[in-house]
DNA sequence: CTTCATTTGTTCGTATGTATC
DNA sequence: CGATACATACGAACAAATGAA
């Protein structure tokens, strides 16, 4: 049985925690919060007792899950903690497999319509006689778009998260968004956008909003199946080839 | 003045792209699966023209994404891209805030509660009329604790997903479970866990399953709702204070 | 069980690019 | 413009873990 190195021989070992934890632990103690700038890291090195590399790849480690936000040649920021590590690996999940993406696809697909039918009774009671201006233009400007053969996509994003904000969970709008985030970026390596299709969804946008705003529920269900019928449809003509 | 290190043997150094995103093209361009080892630090450093600090720090943004999985003295493989990035994120993003996390938590709570009821129709036919042993054990074994004042965490974590599994939607199982994830992991900040409630919780687990097995859909909704309800007491109580 | 090669983990020193003042 | 502070990159060396001979 060998012992489990005693570590008596390292005074200050006693730490298990890695570095990216100890500059987590060390923005919670200084009650940083998002922009604020936390050490260099020269100064992390010092504090910490650690190489200057390691310090780097701790950093990096936060970067990657947006707790923290590099600026070359500034500093380091805390960051807002957003959702694009989620959308990253989901991203390249969907790249990675050749011949298998569209199910990937097909599976964002039905959370997107899922998480847009759950919050139903939720925005419709948010929006129901409430006039928004910004979502209005927005819908303008969807389906006229549309009309030209002009793509959309901006204005696509912009109004989910309009639409979801004001029910009241900022975590729910950040993830519809990443999943709109994965959607866009998984769908262009199938061939798709129909001019038919890029209408029926302006359409459907225009017909969430109004729905919304009248205090249709059923109408406003509608709409959601109609947003996604043409991908579904697309998915389901695909599968069969 | 200082030769910059003419180093003839990588001459391809017009790619713009980072170290990350290189070995990232090589996983997609050797079509690697989960399990797959990929080169060696010092391999990459050669095949990429860099240094090995820079490969570095690039598998460890790789492995914070669980793109690629590292251990120790033995390689690098492909990680299975599970949802641990996000769970990272949100778990600190609410032990961040010091006096709001229980608004953090019930925006979590809000999101578990939605995903359950926007699945039930899926849930409860593809339960209907088909006996599950594994979820049988794990009910009885619930409600058995909880009259005992035992946890019975893992038994739950188990339950969601083996519910939630037969619908043919792996993400919507990972996405749940990494909510469960956060939801346990940013919990215990605050005091609970009343035997009342254990209770409660473990039959309504009970009804969720039985009702999902007679196809009761709107008994499974019910259940959903009982199901966080001690959760939804206990944020109101303690945002009153 | 021991030895040894392989591979990742950590550290140091140095040089370079970049943003701010 | 220069000076400073900072992040970025490189290379070499050594430590620790793993697995196979």
């Amino acid at each position: 049985m060998s012992e489990p190195t005693d570590s008596t021989n390292s005074p200050l070992r006693m730490r298990r925690s890695t570095t990216a934890e100890q500059i987590k632990h060390l923005i919670m103690q200084r009650g940083l919060r998002p922009g604020d700038t936390i050490p260099t890291e020269a100064e992390l090195c010092n504090d910490l007792g650690v190489s200057r590399s390691s310090v780097r790849e701790a950093i990096r480690t936060l970067a990657t899950l947006d707790i923290v936000e590099v600026r070359h040649g500034h500093g380091t920021v805390v960051g807002n903690m957003s959702l694009t590590p989620l959308v990253e690996t989901l991203v390249f999940r969907g790249a990675l497999t050749p011949g298998d993406d569209l199910e990937a696809l097909r599976e964002v697909i039905e959370l997107r319509r899922v998480l847009d039918l759950a919050f139903t009774d939720a925005v419709v009671d948010a929006h129901k006689g409430k006039a928004n201006p910004i979502i209005e233009r927005l819908v303008t400007n969807m389906v006229e778009r549309s009309n030209n053969n002009e793509p959309f996509l901006s204005d696509d994003r912009l109004f989910h998260s309009e639409m979801l904000s004001p029910v009241g969970n900022p975590l729910a709008v950040q993830l519809v968004a990443a999943f709109w985030d994965i959607h866009t970026a998984v769908l262009p390596k199938l061939d798709l956008a129909l001019p038919d299709d890029m209408r029926q969804t302006a359409q459907a946008h225009s017909d969430l909003y109004w729905s919304a705003q009248r205090g249709d529920h059923e109408g406003y269900r509608h709409a959601v199946i109609a947003h996604y019928d043409p991908l579904v449809r697309m998915l389901q003509k695909q599968a069969k080839s």
